[in-house]
DNA sequence: CTACTACTTTCGTGATCACAAATACACTCA
DNA sequence: TGAGTGTATTTGTGATCACGAAAGTAGTAG
């Protein structure tokens, strides 16, 4: 039916107390941050509304809100898709992420007490379970579960929203090249940051976090790989 | 007719070329950024559809996208209004401005050329006379065009709207604050900032960028101001 | 004067519709 | 065969309406 490639993403059962504007906000974001969309993929409201089995409304909202997160681009003619990523980009949002993640990660230390370091030794726990399993999918998820849950240890945490915007531009990137390169395993660098919680040494854990999150990227690291990757991306749009 | 205080903001003329809801959008970005909308106003749609002139369904869009921007907060009740400030989440705004803004700086310095120096010395010379004048709100506007033409310099820079969604939190506090205290005059930092541009010191940049936000914030440095204020600003939030 | 209750009003939500702009498509002519 | 052109379709926008939930109001009982 569609000349498009068909969108495909994970449909949650609604809960009814929620919105749907809620519920069709959170499906998108979560398709997006995971890489669902592919990067250069026309959106269009009615067809979106279509999938989701709603009226165009809620959707307009939703795709309104992920542009102002930087998620989506509503370009000129007024067409909406996941923006394509250039070397550049791509390095500013590391090192905008490294920038706010260590921030959060140091201001959030204080308040890690000993239920919150269990919290976190689990999830690394899982994450260790989930390489050997090779899932990619499950590690990324982990993964954000494991940084979201340390930053968020602060209770007047006001940087996690920007942290997620960060995400959300990266994530279908990361993800589409992660696509093409199934050799590609991560290394495990929570070991280092847990230490330094239980130290309670924020140079350390600042420093942790950002070779997690250099590590985290690392299989785009030479700049002819990040090139590739990026027509790769462009391609991938077109169709 | 209103029970509640009247809402009063900027109207600026609608350009036809732009989408209505686009114009709402920024008419009240711009008022919740200048402090024109008290913290713990309710806001409700229709009331925002009649002053505007428009219907509902584009202001509905607006507030939506300005809560994802945490410029607003939607409520259990779906109420909307400006957040009330806290002592803690101030601090870690002011906290994450200078992890956040001293990091665009130094990654924008090498984009700065000759024309750019230019208009930053020429803004510099706008806020001083500004200054001369006491006209706080437009000292305030061209502060943020200030800091807006440095970070933007870079090209390739997607910090801007992170830092942006900081001022929009920041903005109707320090505006409340700024009103009660009559004596309240802002030191020019950004002389130490333009020298540091010039030398292409990025750390005394950073450095430069850190103490004119800390000052920029100065008059409410001591905690029981802090604390006084934000009663005051928990009061105004009740009519 | 205060606390509770029934009623009225107002609110946000979400679907539908009209309209203009943008796109896709088929057709024509070089 | 390929570029230009007209029409038909699809798109985003924005106004309106119906509905259930929340808030405000008035009246009553203690």
């Amino acid at each position: 039916m569609d000349k498009k490639s068909p969108i495909k993403f994970t449909l949650t059962e609604r809960d009814e107390s929620v919105t749907i504007s809620k519920w069709v906000y959170e499906t998108l974001r979560h398709a997006v941050m995971n890489g669902q969309i592919l990067p250069g993929r026309a959106l269009t409201i009615r067809e979106l509304a279509g999938i989701l089995g709603v009226s165009p409304m809620p959707v307009r909202e939703a795709l309104r809100q992920l542009a102002t997160e930087n998620a989506l681009e509503i370009k000129d003619n007024r067409r909406v898709m996941v923006p394509n990523m250039t070397a550049m980009k791509f390095t500013e949002l590391c090192e905008a992420r490294m920038a706010l993640e260590s921030h959060a990660a140091s201001r959030a230390l204080p308040y890690i007490d000993s239920p919150k370091l269990k919290t976190l030794r689990e999830l690394d726990r899982l994450i260790d379970a989930a390489q050997e399993e090779g899932d990619l999918e499950r590690i990324n998820l982990l993964n954000q579960d494991f940084h979201r849950a340390l930053y968020t240890a602060n209770p007047h945490q006001i940087s996690m929203p920007l942290i997620e915007s960060l995400w959300l531009q990266l994530g279908p990137f990361l993800s589409l090249a992660s696509r093409h390169l199934k050799e590609h395993y991560v290394i495990d660098r929570h070991d280092e940051a847990m230490k330094a919680i239980e130290n309670k040494d924020a140079l350390a854990l600042q420093l942790a976090i950002n070779a997690d999150i250099r590590e985290g990227i690392a299989f785009v690291s030479t700049p002819e790989r990040l090139h590739h990757f990026i027509e790769e991306c462009a391609y991938a749009g077109r169709n």
